[in-house]
DNA sequence: CAGTATCCTTGCGGATACTG
DNA sequence: CAGTATCCGCAAGGATACTG
């Protein structure tokens, strides 16, 4: 799977910092790292958050509309997260007939910067991963006795 | 949440680059990119990930001793998903006592090397997710009607 | 319009016990 | 040692209908 627009990052750095990864997965008592993790790979989570950094400040329906099939009640829960965990800002225009809009807040348009790179590899490499898995599906799994690097 | 070690995008870069995860996600048919996305959020994935990144190749006992609380069940489910997806190879020593070790792939590396800088962030400002958690569970939630930006 | 309220299915994650 | 086999609770995700 070969040179996609590469990191900056050295194997070297990766590994040193992969020691913070490590640390901080130990001592997330209360787990809200994880789940501030976890929107990365929601069904609907990172559709939101890109939406809300592409077109601003939107409505609750209009961002529905933006995207494709998701439900009103998987909408509203996947805002509600995001609010939760400050990615998302509220305004609610207390009009008679209710109008709501959402905006990415800096943190989550943070959040959207990291999560970039790692998305469009995942895109690049799609057809790798296809690749890999059907190798799989075929009973390819496990080489046979390789010599330790 | 301030200015962490920052990535070298720049908000227009991102909202470009952003076009690209819209543009992923409404075909992503069979789910394969989203699937592989999930590995960011699983239990343990990124833990096995990272811990394969840290020590090069080991067995599965060395794995499960060095991630606390993982079970053999979990252990093997992740590394069983993470294999199918190419992310991890699998060297089966067929001996008569069963010797298995695990590796990263290239591929697996380059994942590792993309959830960096989005999990170092996450732990660097995870006393703010606590605090934004804090403000929305004591109903702080929705701000009033703010002028469109 | 912006949500709740129900109901349902699926899979994750965990505990425990067993096997070649 | 490296797994399966069961059984369990729970939350994700979805479909559909209703409400202030």
């Amino acid at each position: 799977m070969g040179d996609t627009a590469v990191s900056t990052l050295s194997r070297d750095d990766v590994l040193t910092y992969s020691q913070t990864v490590c640390d901080g997965l130990r001592d997330d008592d209360d787990g809200v790292r994880r789940e501030v993790l976890a929107h990365a790979g929601n069904r609907w989570s990172l559709g939101v958050i890109h939406t809300l950094g592409m077109y601003g400040q939107l409505r609750h329906a209009e961002i529905g509309r933006r995207m494709h099939g998701i439900t009103q009640r998987m909408l509203t829960r996947t805002l509600r997260h995001l609010e939760r965990d400050g990615l998302v800002l509220r305004y609610d225009f207390e009009e008679t007939v209710p109008h709501v809009e959402y905006a990415l807040s800096e943190t989550g348009l943070e959040f959207l910067v990291r999560m970039v790179p790692l998305w469009t590899w995942i895109v690049a490499n799609s057809d790798g991963f296809r690749q890999a898995r059907q190798s799989f599906d075929q009973g390819d799994a496990g080489q046979e006795a390789s010599p330790r690097p």
